[in-house]
DNA sequence: TGACTTTATCGGCATTTGCCGATAAAGCGC
DNA sequence: GCGCTTTATCGGCAAATGCCGATAAAGTCA
């Protein structure tokens, strides 16, 4: 749990909610999932695992990338796509910590 | 974990994505963190809390009831709304599931 | 250079979201 | 019954979202 001293901080909410945004949608949480399989994915792959256009596959990956959850590094004509592990695991603290109502908005 | 025999199961993909899509709003987020620590507040205490309408407030708590994130429970005129413990911790079980990599999701 | 592959971006569209004020519905106390 | 309080819902609006096909941009390879 992060902290400094020994004071618990609270996670930025309005990261948190836009990370979780970027997630509530069928198709990008299992982007989401298929990416953290893969380790490594390519546009034109996961448009293999939907029935989607290729432009909003591409549009739903850059979703994913500004809210951090996602990387891309170009590759030749490709760009790979990966999971940003410690955003997510940034995002898993935060929620422990909201869930368990140790954050900040308790004591105000 | 949860689990059937010993395999893992797979969360359903799309109620996590549905209940991630609730909670993906600052004022929603927030609203949770709130009931969280109050455990139990009415929409008029919600209200107090925003500088946001009645309406306005009272259509975020149908979202976060809606998702299965709350339930109301009718306290003469007013209801009283309060955080459904046990969703919350299958979404972060199924979360967890999913982030670690273990899900139905990848052996397919 | 010229074809080809791959991705990102643009324009357009129908739908959804988020917000408000107004109003309806329902319980409480007199 | 009559006010009062509290909440839910309606109508309306602007903005955002999700989708597509078309096109631009940029790398690869002959």
């Amino acid at each position: 749990m992060p902290s400094t001293n020994n004071k618990v901080v609270f996670p930025d909410s309005d990261e948190i909610a836009h990370m979780l945004k970027a997630l509530g949608h069928p198709v990008r949480l299992r982007m989401v999932c298929e990416l953290i399989c893969r380790d490594a994915c390519c546009c034109g792959e996961m448009c293999d695992c939907f029935t989607l256009s290729q432009s909003t596959v591409s549009q739903h990956l850059s979703v994913l990338k500004e809210a951090g959850i996602v990387t891309s590094k170009a590759d030749g004509t490709k760009s790979a796509f990966s999971i940003d592990r410690d955003t997510i695991r940034r995002l898993q603290d935060g929620l422990e910590i909201m869930f368990s109502g140790s954050g900040k908005c308790c004591d105000d």
